[in-house]
DNA sequence: CTGAATCCTTGCAGATACTG
DNA sequence: CAGTATCTGCAAGGATTCAG
């Protein structure tokens, strides 16, 4: 289907920003991604903090969506050089930026509440 | 830590709703269930139109993310007794409540593209 | 066309242990 | 305390096939 394709710069440019648009989409909508920029808000927390709040989550899980975010330039990590260490995690903007939707979610959820138990037990049947 | 806990019904609530709340975030917030919502918007779609829509995703996760939404009452499922079958999807106010948030991320994601990029190549070091 | 069921592979995610 | 590495299982997800 790119047979003979006129690949014009600006097309080139489109495809990948849409490529990359959809990497970060994959990147960021996941649950331990929200939860993680949901519980930040607009706290600075360490990591030991943040595991303690985000119940349910694992060490790796945590370090590992922490990473993606700091690549991702979400949150930043900043090391005091004490000992014992201490790390701490901020939003930077566009992180503060994606909170907004991750807290429609959350809003979202307690609105339809009532309508998604009443459309599930309508599913059962 | 459950021991000895005063279990008013109101607090018994609460928890449920909790929990339940905690259970669609983590259904929803994938980017399959993401990218469908997105795709079907105000409009209704054939599962073979959203197969085609949504580029990448298998037939498999398609009908499992359909069934998931639907169980939840985000999407509703029509079927038309012709042959060959003809089965329609739509959103509900639920999943049109979503869409906005899905929508919000969307243009987070367009908005934010550049800081990322840049972000990423300062993170490879 | 839609969807369920089956196999089969892969990679995720937990547990554990070890460094700075 | 924070992070990395290794091992292991289990479940997500792809390909294929069959049914309605």
């Amino acid at each position: 289907m790119t047979k003979q394709f006129r690949g014009s710069p600006e097309e080139a440019d489109l495809r990948r920003a849409d490529s990359l648009a959809r990497e970060i989409f994959s990147d960021v909508a996941n649950k331990w991604a929200f939860l993680i920029i949901e519980n930040l808000g607009e706290r600075t927390l360490r990591f030991s903090e943040l595991r303690n709040e985000i119940e349910g989550i694992s060490h790796k899980m945590l370090t590992q969506n922490l990473r993606m975010l700091e690549r991702n330039g979400l949150v930043v990590r900043t090391v005091h050089p004490t000992v014992p260490p201490r790390v701490e995690y901020t939003l930077t903007e566009p992180g503060r930026g994606l909170r907004a939707t991750v807290d429609g979610m959350c809003d979202w959820t307690h609105t339809y509440l009532g309508h998604i138990e009443a459309a599930r037990r309508r599913f059962e049947t």
